[in-house]
RNA sequence: GGAGGGGUUCCCGAGUGGCCAAAGGGAACAGACUGUAAAUCUGUCGUCGUACGACUUCGGAGGUUCAAAUCCUCCCCCCUCCA
């Protein structure tokens, strides 16, 4: 029984940045097999991205033992904005907005969770009813000071940046719902590390036992930099088109790469770090690796002859000078067929202005062919344009 | 409540009457080189116009002036110190 438990434990740590109160998970573990496992997340973006997927693999793991998972639409508290890692506050949601993203979600995380031991929760049920003296107990739980201990806060606070009491509530209202749903985990990324805490506080200040709380590493976006968010732009949404996720792992650095592959893949540490030996030995080449782990991405959201699909576009269209099998149609009339127009019209580029300045930068093409010459219109007919690397349109040009 | 500082183009940040569509940096985009990688070099980076140019922009609303991001009035917001 000890050993069977051990092994749960070892599987639960797999690639967790940190458990708190691991003795008391293991006596846990022992008591019961249903196990509530918390996990919120904030309706602010409502398109789940592969940084999502770091969190909700663990919760499948849990699942896959045979606990409980609580899918927390933060409804209520993303009306607050969270101001974790935020360097000014957030603005907030209307209801109407949190609502519909709130909808997406609840479609998108079936990709990866066990609908039948999966509870979704909206925290508005319990916070929506709170009153005004029920707030004042839940404020009382936590000095000033102590809020100001958090990293983001104690840094604007230092920089002279506003912050607003309603963003002191957040982290109160979290550690709430860990009350209120009597969660005996909580699992988020590193940067919740407080507001996770702050539930196990609170679960003690209202007689409970804590929740144990586990951090997950933060998957850095697109950009290398900042930690992927759909606020930022730099992030991979599961929910993209095979080609659009492809594209985007091929266009991560190799550096980044690794990152993912720890991250992200299926392949065990060591297989990485094989493979990552291969890379630096020049064995194998690193677009080849970036390649698999692109190919392994599309198949995880759309299954793998979509992603055999994807790997030969890309290579066709970016390796081979190709053009993509799909692409945006514009039909326009002749006296239209100048390209600062049609780019325009078609929704290629923002003004007319940004397109001549392409179109002199040589960065326009017709059937192939090199148009620097943004006076001249193209003729009647059918047409392959491409603008940079990446943008493609098919234009019809009618008489 | 009192005193002081501040709000500039996607971000940071210069600019205190005309030479300002507004320095510099970052991000982004394009070209060259490549592996749609990185690094590097070059260019673009408010809108409209082939262009001379025109128009809109510097928290908001008014005003002074031939001319305002820059001066005046009122308002909104942020920060600091005192209470």
């Amino acid at each position: 029984m000890a050993t069977e438990n051990d092994g749960q434990l070892s599987r639960i740590k797999r690639g967790v940045v940190e458990l708190i109160g691991e003795e008391e998970l293991r006596k846990k573990l022992l008591r019961s097999t249903h196990l509530r496992v918390k996990v919120g997340f904030d309706p602010t973006a409502p398109d789940l991205h592969f940084g999502h997927t770091v969190i909700m693999h663990k919760m499948r793991h849990f699942q896959e033992l045979g606990h409980t998972v609580i899918f927390l639409i933060g409804d209520f508290t993303g009306r607050i904005g969270d101001p974790s890692g935020r360097s000014e506050t957030r603005p907030p949601l209307t209801e109407e907005q949190v609502a519909a993203n709130a909808e997406t979600y609840k479609a998108q995380v079936f990709k990866i969770l066990d609908p039948q031991k999966t509870l979704v929760e909206f925290n508005s049920r319990w916070l929506g009813t709170m009153n005004a003296a029920d707030f004042v107990r839940l404020a009382s739980s936590c000095t000033v000071a102590r809020m100001m201990e958090r990293d983001d806060f104690a840094k604007r606070f230092k920089e002279q940046r506003p912050i607003s009491i309603h963003e002191f509530l957040y982290p109160l209202c979290q550690g709430y719902d860990s009350v209120a749903l009597n969660a005996d985990v909580e699992i988020g990324g590193t940067d919740q590390k407080f507001n996770l805490l702050m539930g196990r506080t609170l679960q003690a200040h209202y007689g409970g036992q804590g929740q144990c709380v586990i951090t997950m590493p933060l998957l850095e976006g697109t950009d290398g930099v900042r930690k992927m968010s759909k606020s930022y732009g730099n992030y991979i949404g599961i929910d993209e088109p095979p080609a659009e996720i492809f594209g985007k792992v091929m266009s991560l650095s190799d550096t980044l790469m690794w990152r993912y592959y720890e991250l992200l893949s299926a392949l065990s540490l060591e297989e990485t770090a094989a493979l990552r030996r291969d890379v630096e030995q020049g064995c194998v080449h690193p677009k080849t690796a970036k390649e698999s782990l692109a190919h392994e991405m599309v198949a995880r959201c759309h299954g793998a002859d979509a992603a055999d699909e994807a790997r030969r576009e890309f290579a066709a269209v970016f390796a081979g000078g190709g053009v993509p099998d799909t692409m945006p149609v514009f039909v326009c009339r002749y006296e239209n067929a100048l390209p600062p127009l049609f780019l325009e019209a078609a929704g290629v580029v923002q003004s007319r202005g940004q397109a001549r300045r392409l179109v002199r930068e040589g960065a326009l093409t017709v059937d192939n062919k090199r148009w620097d010459d943004e006076t001249q219109a193209v003729s009647v007919g059918e047409h392959v344009i491409k603008l940079g690397k990446k943008r493609f349109l098919r234009l019809v040009v009618e008489q």
